[in-house]
DNA sequence: CACCTATAGTTAGCCTCCTAATCACCTGGA
DNA sequence: TCCAGGTGATTAGGAGGCTAACTATAGGTG
């Protein structure tokens, strides 16, 4: 009856989930209500794994998908280009690249087009740490779906997909 | 060729999964690396929703999430063992209960067993709170994962708890 | 031309989370 | 009995995220 805890991670349980819709006597759907909770607490998981992964190479995850997404676009983009293709907010992306440039890992030009703008630049140094991280990081996010198979994970693409897209539920008004 | 980028969004495409591979000459699976990349991005994505989220009703999702767990468990717990059950450390549960105790939904009373120790108690007002909010709360989370058939969230439980557990390839030394 | 609004970037203040250090108290062994 | 080491909780300091407010420039319109 009382199934282990899983005590540490937090992982939520089906009979959890009954308790809380039974006290207010809600007819929601347990296992729906489970798999939510359980989506919420793989996400702040892996959330944290994913900083002490970055870590290793002195880096944040927000830092190292900033300086990703600048390789991936020829070593240079504005600050709110940035911000929306890595999804945060322009305040978030100036403290990630004051961190990165205080590291040497970037560097802010001004724009030639835009009086306004910025841009920043990966630098040879940035560039570098990329290249050395390289091997490991990738063996290492292989690893972490090695537990599935080829088919499972185009299936688990898709349903997580779907689950994206059920998020907007969680915000609209 | 060139899929939609998913502006705004952050979710990452195979075609950058390749090419950052092959720029180093990697023979990682790209689709491996995808899975990683596309949890990681819904990981975050479903943390700020899930903030948003709570926000409606005055807490955050670690507030909520301590709030739950006294309820379930008669109300009272010290604060080490929540710390355990949430997969926080202590500190954060200093910082947790010192909010919700400014709001009155949770009081600090000292444990009669270890006179080190506290044990934190859910206020009328905190019970209230949870009772409150539980009709929207649980039925946006069922509306998140409406676009899943049962049999499908069924099936995503278990790839989702397989990779949970791959997680740890990203903090193993 | 002058103004008005929109946009780029930064700053300030808040929240959550972490680690490390500190203090108080418990407990077991010499 | 008393002391050493372990454990409970807090504090201090850091990071990343957010919103809101501010500055400066761009650009369209009267």
């Amino acid at each position: 009856m009382a199934q282990q805890h899983e005590a540490g991670t937090g992982a939520p349980t089906l009979d959890q989930a009954r308790r809380q819709l039974s006290r207010y006597g809600l007819s929601a759907d347990p296992q729906a209500v489970l798999v939510a909770a359980r989506l919420m607490a793989a996400g702040s998981r892996l959330g944290q794994a994913g900083e002490a992964h970055f870590a290793r190479f002195g880096l944040s995850t927000g830092r190292y998908r900033l300086l990703a997404e600048l390789e991936d676009h020829g070593g240079e983009k504005p600050p709110s280009q940035l911000a929306s293709a890595l999804g945060v907010s322009r305040a978030t992306v100036t403290g990630l690249v004051d961190g990165l440039e205080r590291d040497g890992l970037v560097a802010r030009r001004p724009s030639t087009e835009d009086g306004r703008g910025n841009v920043v630049v990966l630098t040879p140094r940035g560039a570098q740490r990329l290249r050395d991280m390289a091997p490991e990081h990738f063996q290492r996010m292989q690893a972490m779906v090695g537990g599935l198979s080829v088919e499972e994970r185009t299936l688990f693409l898709d349903l997580l997909a779907r689950l994206v897209e059920g998020m907007s539920a969680l915000t609209d008004d």
